[in-house]
DNA sequence: CGGCGCTATCTGGTATAACCAGTTTGCCAA
DNA sequence: TTGGCAAACTGGTTATACCAGATAGCGCCG
């Protein structure tokens, strides 16, 4: 989804259509009614409802009327609706902490065995930067991704740093509730640089295991929060 | 990419678009050639293309044309293309083999933590299907996807399942190059039926291993097409 | 009073026509 | 050959109108 990045009224739109459906079965305004609320032409409407449509965000039905599509239908979807700020289910964020998790793990693994001199300057350069914000924490949500993309960049596989990539969009609003004091900030930090040497040394099994111990935390806290309910919570994946 | 799938137009149009633009320089026809071309309004048109915009395949530059957009972007781009006729580069289906293969060997070994007795009466179902037609190979690709997808519906994980499926657009039309003759097509059956002895057994370790040799020979095939090239061809991924 | 059926209304789907303002193209003059 | 201007073209947007299936509300009938 980006399309959407770029083009800020289909996600208005998309906000509005989820805060109306919500309390009238999931069924959305018809386009006339939407069309009137924004001041734009029907057209307009039908276009940002089609690109709603292929991104399986809703769903029109002939002379029936528009409705939200309430199944997990991927990725880019999930990130769309974090985006235009539909709450996520405990199950959605656990599912895709757990699909992060078995990305980066291996993204680790790769990126020891292909990561080129460039990689591995970028992310020298993201720690430096990190190290200075360890404090205040400005703008050290932004250095963290950027750190794991470019673990991810350094697998040399463009498809699987795109399918990546979307997860960003779901961390920065909802998944990073970690690392909030100094503290924390420091024990990732260092956690980075560990991971960050591995990388360097070539050495992919010790890459691995340091990012699974890395995002183990947001793994067990979802664990936690979801102890006792029906799902996979308490099977939680083994190392990687 | 699934709107798509429902909506045959859009996939025509993307077609039409991507042969026309090959010519010129990546531009495709104004919105009027293609209203004229098709025979329906520009309306229709212009919903479309907001359609393949969304989707990131095609870019549309004000007052300026319609440009098809290159660079990898993603899973279900990649997938809509495939189904849109465009031929994939080597590069790209190496990576999307990549991809899938690292996910299918982290979904065998979560699916024999946590697969329930409905997924292993489906997937026992589908290997008993298989049986009957190795010998004529009649609708074994659907029933070799059917057996995959399964073990990863078995994960639990929605999400991840979602992620996956978008596969097998792909691998319908392109990555499917192997099990062609019966003695192939015996040779991946026993390693079903050995995937599936895993996952009864409850045994992880053994289902992923005995999922990365099975999906090991579609692997090592493009890694000998694209020796030599630059890129991560010499470098295939240790087992999961 | 309750259930059935018809009709008026609403909805998405589609087409036509027109205007706007940047972009692009191509011609003509210097 | 080159510079600049004007015409043609392009996507962006609006307004209007008609279609046919879905829907809901009302009235009739049992």
């Amino acid at each position: 989804m980006s399309a959407t990045q770029e083009d800020p009224f289909v996600t208005t739109l998309a906000s509005y259509i989820f805060s109306e459906a919500r309390d009238n079965d999931g069924k959305a305004p018809s386009e006339r009614e939407l069309a009137e609320h924004f001041s734009v032409s029907r057209g307009q409407i039908r276009e940002a409802l089609a690109m709603l449509d292929a991104m399986k965000v809703i769903e029109r039905r002939a002379k029936s009327g528009i409705y939200v599509v309430s199944e997990n239908t991927g990725l880019q979807t999930m990130a769309f609706r974090v985006q235009a700020g539909v709450p996520l289910e405990p199950t959605q964020i656990y599912e895709a902490v757990e699909v992060r998790k078995i990305h980066e793990i291996k993204a680790a693994e790769l990126a020891a065995i292909r990561a080129k001199p460039e990689n591995l300057e970028n992310i020298a350069r993201i720690l430096e930067d990190s190290e200075q914000r360890i404090q205040d924490g400005e703008g050290l949500d932004a250095l963290d991704r950027e750190f794991h993309l470019e673990i991810v960049r350094a697998t040399q596989n463009s498809l699987f740093y795109n399918i990546c990539s979307n997860f960003y969009t779901l961390s920065g609003n909802r998944l990073s509730v970690y690392f909030r004091d100094a503290e924390r900030n420091r024990k990732s930090h260092e956690e980075h640089k560990q991971i960050f040497t591995a990388l360097k040394n070539q050495d992919p099994m010790l890459a691995s295991a340091l990012m699974n111990a890395h995002l183990g935390g947001a793994m067990s806290y979802w664990t936690e929060l979801l102890e006792g309910r029906s799902g996979i919570a308490d099977k939680a994946i083994a190392g990687g």
